[in-house]
Parts: C-alpha cells; sequence; structure tokens
DNA sequence: GAGCACTGC
C-alpha cells in the first residue's frame, strides 16, 4: 500500500530536478509508506472505499503550485477549507518543490510563498487582532527606573566568569536518579549471598503456608508454559510474549526467572527489572510477587515509583514505572548490573515504551549478557518481533470467564427501545434527508449511513430496523443507556453494572436520569456510582466492594475503568463505543481532544471488564457494522502528542539528532511535530541554532518537567519566588488538586474563585489553595479544608512531595544551597506581580493578546487566532481584565479552543521576562513572538526597556552558567528597577 | 453562553 501514488509515485520523480537536495526537514521520513495509523489518513481511505468523489485534486494542486514556482509571483493564497490531511498534502508538495507552506486562521487561509513568510502577517487575518500596543510610561516611574538601573554595580573586566563546565561530565554528575542498591561485593560475599537465597527460597517453597499458593500459580496457563520459557530466554537475547488478561504474565513470568536463577546460585548476581505504565500496578503487582513467595515487600521483591520505593540490599526482582527506568538511563546508559529487562504491556504503545525500546534496540549489541522479554497482548505481539528482527514469540493463553457480545442491533431487540431521530419527525426518509444536511461526520458513522438498513438487517424485526435507519451515532443517546440498565435490572441475574461513557457531562447527565428514574420502584435497590479522573468519589470504597445483597452497584465511568481501575464483581458492560483521545494538530500545533470511535482493542478490553469473577454480558450500543470497521488499535501516544519534553530527553541522553533517532521508532512522529517541539526548545532557550543544548537546556533535562515548567522553576529560584515557583511547578505537572463533584459544581467553583481573589489567575488560585492546605494541615485541619474547598487531599500530598524532589534537584544543580534555608530565595515569594512574572517567564511563548470587544474581552493567540478561556477558569465569568495579556499552561481543543488555565499579565513582565526583543518591522519600535506582538513608545523609554531586559537577561545567563553565583549584590539594581515596573501597573 | 480522557519521571 503505498501513500498517494499519484504524487508520490508518479510526480516525485519528474520534479526532483527542481525538489530541495539533502533531506532532513520534511519527507526525510522516507516518502509516504503505510499510513493506515493515521486517522485522518483512515479517514480519507474510507471515503475512497466508498467512492465518495473527493474535492481536494492533488494532481490539480500539483500543477497550480507548480505553475507558480515557475511564474513570476511569490506567493499563492488558499482560502478553502481543506481538511488536515489535505494541508498535508499541500505542506508537503510545496516541500517537494523547494517552497514555503504556511497556514493562517486556523487552516482556513493557506500560503504557498517562494521566501518564508514571517510568522505572522496582519493582513492575511485581522481576526488574529494583532494590534500594536502603546507603552504608557509615566515620567515618574521612567526616571525612578532609570536611576535603580543606573545604580547597577559595574561589573569589573575581570570578574566574568568562566562558564561552568559544558561537557557531559557535568550533565551526568547532576542527575539524580536512584543508583542499584547493590554494593559491590567480591566473589566470596556473592557466592554465599547466592548459597543463602537459594536455601531460603527452598525452605519457603516446602512450607506449608504456601500450599494454597502454590496450586493457584500451577493452575495458571503461564504455568504450562514455564520450561519452554526459561528456555527461550536462556538461548535468545530478545522475546516476545504475548497473553490475554488472567494468563499470569505478569506475576509469574518474571517469578520463574528469578526463581530459576537462585536455584541455579546465581541469585546474588542476578538483577531483573519489570517495568509497567502505572504506578498502581508497579505496586500492586509487587505486592502479589511478593506474597506468592512469601516473603513482605522489599525482599527479593520490590518495587519503585516517583517518589516512593520498597526495595532493599537483598531485591533481585524489580518493578518500576517505565518512566523510573528511563530516568536511570540518563545516569546509566548502559544498564551496568542489570542482568533480565522485561517490558510490560507494550501493547498500549505509550510514549514512554515506544521511546524505551528505541533505545533497547541500540543498546542490546553493546550488553550481549542483557536479556530483553517484551510482554504484550497478542494483538500486536508481531509487531514487536519484525521490530526486534524477528524475536522468538512464545503465546500464552488467557483465562477469563465467557462474556456474551450484543450489539446494538441485539440490544434494540431486547430492549424495545425507540430510537428518535435528533433531526426531525418524519418517519422513513430521515435517514437520507440527515445525511444531506449534516455536513461532516466520522468516516465510521458515515459507512453505516450506506448500509441498506432492510437488507442487511433483514433477520431482525420492523422496530429494530426503524430504530437503526434513525441512528445517527453522532452522540451518545443516554436514553439508550438508560433502557439498557433498566432491561438488565428486570431480566437479567445479580452483578455490578459498568458502562463506559466518555466525559464528565455524560456521566453527570446519566447520574441525575438515574436519580430521577424509579424503575423497579425502589431507589434503595441502587448504588449510583459516578467514575471521573476528577470527581472526589474516586477514592470512594464504595466503588471497590460488594454491595449489600439486593442492591445493585451500577458504576457510570469513562475510560479510566479500562485499564486503571478495576472493579472485580462487574457481571454487566455496557460500551457506548467512544472515548475522548487526544491527538496533536502540528499545523496548528494544537492539542485536541475530542470524542471519537475506540479501537478494537479498547472494545475487547471493556469487554473483558464483565468476566472477571462470572460470565458476563457486553452490550455495545453500536452496530456490529462499526465494531467491524473500528481501527484495530489505538494510534500510538508518540503520534499523538507534542513531542518537547521528548526532545530534550533525547539530546539529555546524547542519543543523536532527533530526527534520526525518531526515524528508528516503530512509527515515527510526523516530521512537522519533531519541528514544532524543536522550534519552541529554540524559542524558549533550551536548544541554540545547531539544536544543540544550551546551558539552560541542561539544567532542563535535569528536573523531570515538561520544559516550560521547568523553565519556571528555575526562574522562580533566581528570582527569589521559589516557594510559589515549586507549587505551581508540582501542580501544572502532577494534576489538578481541585475536584469536581457531581451536585457541588457551582460551590465548587466558587470555592476556587475565592482563592484567586481578584488576581485573575488559575496559578495564584493554585497556589493559595495549596497554601491553604499547608496552614489547615499544620493544625490538623486538612481533611476539613479539602472537603469545605472541593479540594483533593491525595492530589495535594502528592504536590507537597513533588516539591521536595524539585527542591533537591534545583540543590543538586546548584541553584538552591539548602542550608541557606527557604527564607534565602523568597524575598518576592508573596510579591504577585513578581510571582505573575515568573509564570510568564516560563509559559512564554504560551502568550495570548486580551482585546476589549465592547462590555467584554476577546482573546487571541498567534498559532490560531480566536480562543476562549475555559468555562472552569477563575477567568472564565470575568468580561474585561485589568491587563492586556494572559499567559496560559495549556490550550486544547474541545467543543472550542480553550485555554484552560490563565494568568492576567502586563505588557511589562512580558517585555521585561517574556521571549526575546526584536526591533518591529516599522523599526521604531519593540517586537516578540515574530512580529506577532509589537509595542510603541517614546524613544526614551523604548531605550530604557531594552536596557532593563538587557542587563536583566545578562544576569540571568551569568546565573545560568554558574548557578552557585550569587547575585543578589550585583543584580540588586537591575531587579529593583525591574519590581519598580512590575509594581507600576499594581492591580492586584 | 458555556465544560473538564488517561498515564508518567
Amino acid at each position: 500500500m503505498s501513500y498517494r501514488p499519484n504524487y508520490r509515485g508518479g510526480r516525485r520523480g519528474g520534479a526532483s530536478s527542481s525538489g530541495r537536495g539533502g533531506g532532513s526537514g520534511r519527507g526525510g521520513r522516507g516518502g509516504g509508506g503505510q499510513r493506515w495509523w493515521d486517522p485522518a489518513w483512515r479517514a480519507e481511505r474510507l471515503r475512497q472505499m466508498q467512492g465518495e468523489k473527493e474535492v481536494f485534486d492533488e494532481n490539480e494542486w500539483w500543477d497550480k503550485i507548480e505553475k507558480m514556482k515557475r511564474g513570476g509571483e511569490q506567493e499563492m493564497i488558499i482560502k478553502r477549507n481543506y481538511s488536515r490531511e489535505d494541508q498535508q498534502t499541500l505542506a508537503d508538495m510545496a516541500y517537494e518543490l523547494g517552497l514555503h507552506f504556511h497556514a493562517y486562521n486556523k487552516g482556513k487561509t493557506l500560503v504557498v510563498s517562494k521566501v518564508p513568510l514571517p510568522d505572522y502577517r496582519a493582513d492575511l487575518d485581522e481576526r488574529h487582532g494583532s494590534t500594536q500596543k502603546e507603552i504608557k510610561m509615566s515620567s515618574d516611574i521612567e526616571r525612578r527606573v532609570g536611576s535603580l538601573l543606573n545604580n547597577t554595580q559595574p561589573k569589573g573586566a575581570g570578574s566574568v566568569n568562566v562558564p561552568s563546565t559544558t561537557s557531559n561530565e557535568k550533565l551526568k554528575q547532576t542527575i539524580t536518579a536512584t543508583k542499584p542498591v547493590s554494593a559491590e561485593k567480591t566473589d566470596s560475599s556473592n557466592e554465599e549471598l547466592s548459597v543463602e537465597l537459594k536455601e531460603r527460597q527452598e525452605k519457603m517453597q516446602a512450607s506449608d503456608s504456601l500450599k494454597t499458593m502454590k496450586s493457584f500459580r500451577e493452575n495458571l496457563p503461564a504455568f504450562k508454559m514455564k520450561s519452554e520459557f526459561l528456555k527461550t530466554v536462556q538461548e535468545n537475547q530478545v522475546l516476545v510474549v504475548s497473553g490475554e488478561t488472567g494468563c499470569g504474565k505478569t506475576t509469574q513470568l518474571p517469578q520463574f526467572i528469578l526463581e530459576e536463577e537462585i536455584s541455579c546460585l546465581r541469585g546474588a548476581s542476578c538483577n531483573i527489572i519489570c517495568t509497567q505504565p502505572r504506578r498502581i500496578s508497579a505496586i500492586s503487582v509487587a505486592a502479589r510477587v511478593s506474597a506468592e513467595r512469601g516473603e513482605s515487600l522489599g525482599e527479593t521483591v520490590g518495587y519503585q515509583i516517583r517518589l516512593e520505593a520498597k526495595r532493599s540490599a537483598l531485591t533481585r526482582l524489580l518493578f518500576c514505572t517505565t518512566g523510573v527506568l528511563l530516568r536511570r538511563l540518563v545516569q546509566d546508559p548502559e544498564l551496568t548490573g542489570i542482568s533480565h529487562l522485561m517490558v510490560d504491556e507494550i501493547h498500549e504503545r505509550g510514549m514512554n515504551e515506544d521511546f524505551l525500546i528505541i533505545i533497547l534496540r541500540d543498546l542490546l549489541p553493546r550488553r550481549p549478557d542483557l536479556r530483553l522479554i517484551l510482554m504484550s497482548a497478542t494483538i500486536n505481539a508481531d509487531l514487536f518481533s519484525k521490530y526486534f528482527a524477528n524475536a522468538p514469540t512464545i503465546h500464552i493463553p488467557g483465562f477469563t470467564f465467557p462474556v456474551v457480545e450484543l450489539f446494538l442491533e441485539d440490544v434494540l431487540e431486547k430492549t424495545r427501545y425507540s430510537i428518535k431521530s435528533e433531526f426531525d419527525n418524519f418517519e422513513g426518509n430521515s435517514r437520507r434527508r440527515r445525511k444531506q444536511e449534516a455536513p461532516k461526520k466520522d468516516p465510521l458513522t458515515e459507512l453505516f449511513e450506506d448500509i441498506d438498513i432492510d437488507n442487511h438487517y433483514k433477520n431482525y424485526s420492523s422496530h429494530a430496523r426503524k430504530s437503526l435507519e434513525a441512528w445517527s451515532g453522532l452522540k451518545v443517546d443516554l436514553d439508550l443507556v438508560e433502557a439498557t440498565i433498566e432491561y438488565i435490572c428486570r431480566n437479567e441475574g445479580d452483578g455490578a453494572i459498568l458502562v463506559f461513557l466518555t466525559g464528565w457531562d455524560d456521566i453527570s447527565k446519566l447520574f441525575d436520569k438515574l436519580r430521577g428514574n424509579n424503575f423497579l420502584g425502589d431507589p434503595s435497590k441502587f448504588l449510583i456510582l459516578p467514575l471521573h479522573g476528577s470527581m472526589p468519589t474516586i477514592n470512594q470504597r464504595e466503588i471497590f466492594d460488594r454491595p449489600p445483597p439486593n442492591k445493585r452497584k451500577i458504576v457510570i465511568s469513562t475510560n479510566i475503568a479500562e485499564s486503571s481501575i478495576t472493579i472485580d464483581d462487574v457481571v454487566y458492560v455496557i460500551d457506548c463505543g467512544k472515548a475522548k483521545e487526544t491527538s496533536y494538530d502540528a499545523l496548528n500545533k494544537l492539542a485536541c481532544l475530542l470524542p471519537s470511535w475506540i479501537s478494537k482493542a479498547s472494545a475487547h478490553q471493556r469487554r473483558g471488564r464483565a468476566g472477571r469473577v462470572q460470565p458476563g454480558v457486553c452490550f455495545r450500543l453500536y452496530p456490529k457494522v462499526i465494531h467491524d470497521a473500528m481501527p484495530q488499535y489505538q494510534l500510538p501516544e508518540i503520534l499523538r502528542t507534542p513531542l518537547q519534553e521528548l526532545c530534550l530527553h533525547i539530546k539529555s541522553l546524547q542519543l543523536g539528532t532527533v530526527g534520526s533517532f525518531l526515524a528508528k521508532a516503530l512509527q515515527p512522529p510526523d516530521p512537522l511535530a519533531v519541528q514544532n517541539a524543536i522550534e519552541l526548545l529554540k524559542t524558549i532557550g533550551a536548544l541554540d541554532d545547531r539544536e544543540e543544548l544550551t546551558p539552560l537546556g541542561r539544567h532542563l533535562c535535569t528536573i523531570p518537567l515538561d520544559p516550560n515548567i521547568g523553565k519556571m522553576l528555575l526562574m522562580g529560584s533566581i528570582f527569589q519566588c521559589l516557594n510559589p515557583a515549586l507549587t505551581i511547578a508540582a501542580a501544572l505537572a502532577y494534576r489538578d488538586p481541585f475536584v469536581m463533584p457531581i451536585n457541588r459544581k457551582e460551590e465548587a467553583d466558587e470555592a476556587k474563585r475565592s482563592f484567586a481573589g481578584d488576581s485573575c489567575s488559575d496559578h495564584i488560585a493554585l497556589l493559595k489553595a495549596f497554601e491553604g492546605w499547608k496552614n489547615a494541615k499544620r493544625r490538623g485541619q486538612d481533611r476539613q479544608f479539602c472537603w469545605d474547598n472541593f479540594l483533593s487531599s491525595a492530589t495535594l500530598q502528592m504536590i507537597d512531595d513533588m516539591r521536595l524532589q524539585f527542591l533537591d534537584l534545583l540543590s543538586g544543580i546548584g541553584f538552591v544551597d539548602k542550608s541557606r534555608g527557604a527564607t534565602a530565595y523568597n524575598q518576592y515569594g508573596h510579591d504577585l506581580e513578581m510571582v505573575c512574572a515568573i509564570l510568564c517567564a516560563g509559559l512564554y511563548p504560551n502568550v495570548v493578546q486580551c482585546k476589549r470587544r465592547g462590555k467584554r474581552t476577546a482573546f487571541y493567540t498567534k498559532e490560531v487566532g480566536k480562543v476562549d478561556i475555559h468555562p472552569a477558569s477563575v477567568n472564565a465569568g470575568i468580561h474585561l481584565f485589568p491587563l492586556p495579556y494572559m499567559v496560559y499552561s495549556e490550550k486544547v481543543k474541545t467543543t472550542s479552543i480553550y485555554i484552560r488555565d490563565s494568568t492576567n499579565i502586563s505588557d511589562y513582565a512580558l517585555l521585561l521576562f517574556g521571549g526575546n526583543l526584536t526591533p518591529s518591522e516599522t523599526g521604531e519600535g519593540i517586537g516578540m513572538l515574530g512580529g506577532y506582538l509589537h509595542f510603541s513608545a517614546s524613544k526614551s523609554v523604548i531605550e530604557l526597556m531594552r536596557k532593563l531586559r538587557g542587563e536583566l537577561d545578562k544576569l540571568l545567563n551569568r546565573k545560568i552558567e554558574e548557578p552557585g553565583l550569587d547575585i543578589s549584590a550585583e543584580g540588586k539594581g537591575v531587579v529593583a528597577a525591574a519590581i519598580e515596573l512590575l509594581h507600576s501597573q499594581n492591580v492586584r
């Protein structure tokens, strides 16, 4: 299968004379290839398969672009509403011809040009809202700032410090990762230890207390494969094991190796690591395995996750999260001392796991004694075997109870539920009408529209056929969910019901519906539990506990119950077939979170949740035709996410250029996504023009944080706002401590707003909430405080722990001297102007312009134009803002493009702590963000700002090159001048 | 006039 043969295959050769020589950028991936993993491509294929005429004509555009290249025009402007995929094709074509491609106005205006255009061009779309901003500085302030600045102590000529070691030696020293515990031992003590381990193991295996455990283990499907598995491990460096849930691969296989090594008297030298994608599974698997061995956790079997470990010098089998192993790799790229590495759940295709196996494939030749075992679900084991030069695979059959699978058509027959068309009340032709009216649909839903219902479902009742005619698949039909629950309660046996929905809204609506419904009379017979990552119910026991007899548990959940949370007594699963899924729009540099059809793998996993304790039933609320057309697996995370943190990690591990390294991935990401990540790292100063790490970049590598947030932390420590920076960084990196209870949402919003006060900042609200919790905790009232203010105490505790980890790391790289105490780094910790300036320094270039539109404010970004404040933000209800800009930490497209959390900031914060200042287009003012932002002012004010910014940058660079340097004396004047300016617009 | 899948160092 080749991608777009018309131009990839046929036209490319002809165009090569005008194409660019050498190609490290776009198209360097090796021209198309299989794109089955790309949803847009799949959509395209499905459309083609239906024989529908495609509006976008590649050949036509190729000719037009080629003609423009030959002709006199400098650029071609295309104002057509093309899909992302078509935009991508245009971009590819332009690249092939050595031209430049630009997308403006959410992709509605496309430009192909001969020269690169400035990032922003006002004439293309005035709705971007770019306007010149006049800085109004009172002469009084100007004079005071000027004099503060002039008092800056001049630096002696010889005092410029030599930059600290730039080699990677320094980097290695500074990175704190957990070292292997095993102390170096002499050969004889090693032998003694091996003997001791063996004796202990034999004694335990013979003991009566483990009899039932032993027979349980021997009944697992994995047990039958034990000798074959061990033999294959011995004879091959890499092995792929596939197995379904319930086969015991995660608990048994690592244990087999451990037992074998110990009984062969290699116990002292063996060191098995098994990675898990989630913290919870690392802990629970380790606990299970040590129980099966009759030991307590942390002896020969232990675990290590971020900020938490149970392991000892005796530990020979360690379960850890993949992230922990990746951090360890920074410090020890050869994985010294590890004898066996097992990577579990690789079929999930998480970013960490995909990243890890690229590194491991390169490492294996250098470590011939290292054994690698990859563990996957059956569904795509071959993919991994091929990646590792056709490594042998072993399959272990699974064991779960049988689950009956019913599709929409069957559910309709059983429930007698009638689907009403959303569009009209006409009978019969509603489907056809709808098809003409509704413009955009996903390909799977469209596929169903073309099915001849009467023919395809001729064995079904006319009632069911009528409903199928009316089914649109656009959104989840909660009435149908309710009818299905009612059907189960009336006609099926006991057992909990698990409903999979897409998000908070659906869950909340269904919850209210079920509460209001008194089917079967007695509401006390039902226990209805919502389950969502940001609902406070998540830690409640009743989700896991069996309800009293005669009471049915109904859990309404997102896909958190698909793998993270397991409810054992579920017998009935209701699957709406959709989930919210992130994707990354590289053209608009935009993360998206949109509901879409799940993969077959997810559908399988959801069904499996019904058969854990007894046979179950899975009610799928979509037709079988849709199920059969679902993609086999979800798109791997590496293709759905912005890549800046990954790029930084690649640089820190010295794995070569980002592009060439990622090209080795199982499925390499879009080169444009890589380019966006690298550009961002350059913008924030982590990479230089040659894509090498700058001193700032090297510091950022040592902190396990998104580079922007990491930078904020460093700036906080430099500019005496360490405490707020630690708190905000930890909260942004982990998760929002505010919970959204299902019935008291208004109160929860109010609580959050009251923390923000009049700061117009979600980040300040976060900070105040944390400080409030800390104070309450000192008084022993933290539980009450959390309850009153709709906060998650588990999240706040984690944030607190992470603060300490970051403090350790900052002290490790010299930015903080812990012996000096906290106050030494918090002179401005309570100065909200300064804290907001630090936020600006870290979050840049995530800047929004606030423009007054009558009685309201409209918000614009450079990349996508108009955006909205997320309704959950404290800024959502505010119509007019005191300051002209916002910085934000996350911009996501859901039903609209939303800024999730924002902080209102001043021009001065942006000019002093934002991006580099450039001369504006007119040459008189100051430009920033590729000219998108420009400022005008009197000549003297411009001069003052430039000078102040220059001094500030100088100070900053010195500190970053030599973190231990005390800049308080030499920086006194500059910092005072900056503070003076920031305060001159004080509104908080 | 309106809304927030899930992991992880």
